[in-house]
DNA sequence: TCCTGATACGTAGCATCACTACCTATTGAG
DNA sequence: CTCAATAGGTAGTGATGCTACGTATCAGGA
């Protein structure tokens, strides 16, 4: 699926998946896909810049290991990341209501 | 609310709200904010932009009026918009399907 | 009369953010 | 040796909503 539309909730599933244990960028990727039936598969070139802007806000810490000669950037949710994920929760529970309302309901008033 | 968070989805809001009879730019405004409870307010900079791209591609018609030496530009669903209308609603549920799944759920699997 | 606020439409420039298209590197299978 | 999978990364682009303006009419009050 396009994930164009993810614009400004793409972090939240990131810390979402980062929530049950740490998970290097790659593992990450993976686990939405999996997640999602595979409707959710992101690019790299989406997912470690976004990756890289939690990390630079503090949401998450990042730090390198070397497993078997390849080097991984593990990422775990700091204390912030962990309040700003219940606050990203928040907002997408208010944020489907509203366009869930106004896309699918019929409750716009009759103009004029 | 943050509109932010709406890219993508602003279209299809808009032609929800014309579903039911032509309205003019300041109308769909405040249809929008009635049928949300006032939580999403758009700014005009953020409407007549998005009615004007909607126009250009053909999936609304706005035709011009004046109303007591006011003028009004009346916007009216074309066949192409309704079917991009039943697109964009079939796209939300997939889209809130999914991002609900991956941030409320737990089906991230363990790594490694 | 003049001024303000509500109504109504519009544009220019900006910022955000995901995407495409690349690049580098290691490991294991063929 | 080569190729695919794994793993990380950057540069540049494009879509799109926002801020901050500008224009105009009309009603109502000072």
């Amino acid at each position: 699926m396009r994930a164009e539309s993810l614009k400004g909730h793409l972090d939240g599933l990131l810390l979402a998946c980062l929530e049950d244990g740490p998970r290097h960028g790659y593992a990450v990727i993976e686990a939405l896909r999996d997640a999602t039936g595979g409707q959710l598969d992101l690019p790299t070139g989406t997912v470690y810049p976004a990756l890289h802007r939690l990390e630079a806000g503090g949401l998450v810490r990042g730090r390198w290991s070397v497993v078997t000669g390849r080097r991984r950037r593990t990422y775990q949710l700091t204390a912030k990341g962990h309040r700003a994920l219940s606050g990203k929760r928040a907002d997408w529970r208010q944020f489907s209501a509203v366009v869930g309302a106004a896309l699918e309901g019929r409750p716009c008033p009759d103009p004029t």
